[in-house]
DNA sequence: CCGGATATTTACGGAATCTTTACGCGCTCG
DNA sequence: CGAGCGCGTAAAGATTCCGTAAATATCCGG
């Protein structure tokens, strides 16, 4: 198989030792950048399959690091952050990242986001029209959603919701870009809003709503549609 | 019975004549217009059934009359050409008009076409023409509904509405949709029109017309068309 | 020019949807 | 360990949307 190139983009070289180690076990080649600007440069020279990015770069942020590649590029990123970090992770997402991770993360952790980033964003770019789920199957084209035989109803909110979710399937969607598709831009603090409908969402569509399966929430962050492979 | 009526935007007031007689001889309403201008404004208003256009109109040409038209209206559009105008007879084509006859032409050629076009274009692109509901069946190309038995009498405005409807078959037709298909670009806002001739059409074809099992509305979205399978 | 059919306008009760308000739980942090 | 935050849950209140009926205007054929 050809193996894919993987960008990481991290100023500490401990941190980089880590994944570069394991990513060559699993098969992947892995190229280096210890700056934000030799970051983008690279990602431009070596045109890698996903690149990894640390929200605290010493240049520029890892925030502009993602907004000058996205304005070329639709690579998958993955945003390595510290827990504290909660403010500019939420940023980095909205600028356009993929995923994100906690630091201190556990390789495997990291590994299976790569996979899934990588999984999802090979998909047909502009996504499904049909979603099924476990036990619901929902067709955003005709507009119709079935469990079993019986038909469900949506509303138009939750129908945009869902919309918005299945746009970035596998990744996370903030509060704030939800809130400004679904209500507008002038209700990006009602978070409270989603709470509601993604339990209506959740209630309708999940098979046990409590502990959902596919309508995942990112405390803090936003929420993700997932769905099986 | 329901005759379909024709439009014909065509400046030379001797060859209006020819289609003229003879398409009232055969049963169908003929309107004319004598100017590119008038005959966007005609089509609007009568919402003819099809519009025959001649290419070499004095205000502009026959190709932006079609442009005008096919940005609100898929109705059938049949282009008259002179012999020697081959390459804007393509553009008309182009354009969305669904066949030309060219000039000097027989009244018999001309009405062969009229025929072929009305039946190909009543077709619902995906599907069916006749719709089987539990209680009634529709004829899109004959306009001729029945039920059980006696014959039910579908006004033209019924009609599209019901075509358009069936043309995205399952599917949910958005209001706005709905009322530039029928209507015409310039009442995209009443939506009111739709509730009352929907009641209609589910008096008419539905078993139930309180609980509709064929004619379902989304609340705030728009409304819909399902067969049973 | 008249009469019937069709289209548009007006009015109002009820349903579906959206918004607001209230409360309990688990977690983190001081 | 108690306060604060984010989340989920529930239900009442407000609003928009829909269906229904009936009156009025317009079109069309005779």
């Amino acid at each position: 198989m050809a193996n894919q190139t993987i960008l990481i983009i991290e100023d500490e070289a401990e941190i980089r030792r880590f994944p570069r180690s394991s990513l060559n076990a699993e098969g992947y080649r892995a190229v280096e950048a210890a700056s934000g600007r030799r970051g983008v440069i690279d990602a431009a020279t070596h045109k890698p399959d996903l690149a990894i990015v640390d929200l605290g770069l010493p240049d520029f942020g890892g925030i502009e690091v993602i907004r000058r590649i996205r304005d070329w590029s639709q690579m998958p990123l993955i945003v390595l952050s510290a827990r504290l970090d909660e403010r500019s992770k939420i940023d980095a997402l909205d600028a356009g990242a993929n995923d994100y991770v906690t630091k201190p993360f556990g390789i495997g952790e990291l590994f299976a986001r790569v996979r899934a980033t990588l999984r999802n964003s090979s998909l047909p770019a502009s996504g499904k029209n049909v979603l099924y789920l476990e036990h619901a199957v929902v067709d955003l084209g005709k507009r119709k959603a079935t469990r079993g035989d019986a038909e469900i109803h949506l509303t138009p909110i939750e129908f945009r919701l869902l919309t918005c979710l299945a746009k970035q399937l596998g990744m996370v969607v903030t509060h704030r870009t939800l809130l400004t598709q679904v209500w507008g831009p002038t209700h990006q603090d009602h978070t409270h809003y989603l709470r509601i409908y993604m339990k209506q969402l959740r209630d309708k569509l999940e098979l046990d709503p409590v502990r959902p399966r596919h309508l995942q929430t990112e405390t803090g962050v936003g929420y993700r549609l997932v769905l099986d492979e």
